[in-house]
DNA sequence: GCGCCGCATTGATCTGGATCAAGGAGTCCG
DNA sequence: CGGACTCCTTGATCCAGATCAATGCGGCGC
């Protein structure tokens, strides 16, 4: 099997119904740009237009380019996800690869036309935009008034129940990102989060392994941290 | 004809398709709760769940309870506009008049049940949701990358887009919300807010008429202002 | 139209995180 | 296995915006 059907079979198990049409599948594989991107290639999109992007393999962040130098991650994304990348407006936005990715890329206006009288599709575009919503609103709290400490306790948090794995009962997880990615998404900069990052260590809330890896010691103290009102124990 | 079919029409217009079955109207006729609220009411859903919410007339602010005495304005949205308020999680979440409103409430698994076979209102829900996304996601860019300058300029550009009236050439527009509400949702706070209005009133990019009333004067130097990369001019 | 109240403005000071500046340590490649 | 390069950590200083503290003034009730 190529390359192509490896991305596109997670794709319609996860997006597709399992009674649509043939011609309407074959329409999905006609309209969708197989995206192999190697780490830190990024996608551009600079055609303009809203696309809708599916990671087969890998994962990535989606970067706004605020202005020189000052860009925004919006987003990490893992493998199985759905989300939209925005049509260029005050900002130019585009999809970077943390790792060696395979993605599926969809002008959005096609997307929705083929769609268009599949109900469980629209469905499930829905869903994934509502998680990207729930997500994004969560950070703009993070990002308006929380502090840098109460920021990185969060993200470990999140990055925990995305990506952690359970370990002789302790949560360990292998960051696909950098520090930089971490500072760009939380809106510090790299000194802040490695300090932050120091202290959780220091604390004996986390663990280090090497650059990326980092084991959660204790998850309630983490919560204490990360300032919620609700369910803080 | 009662306030309640008063507010209901707007909906209908607005988010359920014309050839729409009597029966499915009536049923988000039976599902829809109609909140009237005085300016500064809130609507707090305790009931959990995530809820849908139509403003038939006036301006609500959507605000996340980060913790004690730390709230963070999630969004604005005025007369016509539907949005999702999240059930509650690591925040919860009410939604208060910026003035007198009528609302109308949905349980959110209520309503997809009833829009389920109906591809056209589930793409309205995809439409509204999309928006509220790409809104977010501008308000992220700007708490994580804009200096307190930047984000008064992108709140008045966006402000007049959405609720601006021109004026002899001129945009004016009158603000439903406090300098608190204002200075919550940039994530800064009320002095500084003011601080910057003035500053902007001093070098004659904006005029004020009494606390609400504001005058673009000069929209191009706000849009420089606003630090964007693309569309500096 | 006048006085009161609460929001808004303005000023003085403080501080969390940015910026500037060296080192240190993983990791990759030969 | 070693060398070097890049990313990360740590330390010193600075500054935008927060905080603290008075006034100012628009709008509403009487």
């Amino acid at each position: 099997m190529d390359m192509f059907s490896h991305a596109f079979d997670p794709f319609a198990e996860r997006v597709l119904p399992p009674h649509l049409g043939r011609e309407v599948r074959c329409g999905f594989k006609a309209l969708a740009r197989f995206c192999p991107l190697g780490k830190e290639d990024s996608l551009e999109f600079a055609g303009g237009g809203e696309h809708i992007v599916f990671v087969a393999r890998g994962a990535t962040k989606l970067v706004a380019h605020a202005s020189e130098a000052r860009d925004q991650v919006v987003a990490f994304h893992f493998a199985g996800e759905l989300y939209t990348v925005p049509e260029p407006d005050n900002y130019s936005y585009s999809v970077c690869a943390l790792r060696d990715c395979e993605l599926l890329a969809f002008a959005s206006s096609e997307f929705l036309r083929l769609a268009a009288g599949e109900t469980e599709i629209v469905r499930q575009l829905l869903d994934s935009t509502r998680l990207s919503l729930q997500r994004c609103r969560e950070k703009a709290i993070a990002l308006g008034r929380k502090t840098a400490g109460e920021r990185i306790a969060v993200f470990l948090l999140g990055m925990a129940d995305r990506i952690g794995v359970e370990q002789d009962g302790r949560i360990s997880l292998e960051l696909p990102m950098s520090r930089r990615d971490i500072s760009e998404s939380l809106g510090l900069t790299i000194e802040t989060v490695s300090r932050q990052l120091s202290r959780l260590k220091d604390d004996a809330v986390i663990e280090t392994v090497g650059r990326a890896g980092i084991v959660l010691r204790d998850r309630t103290d983490l919560k204490r941290r990360a300032g919620f009102l609700r369910g803080a124990a």
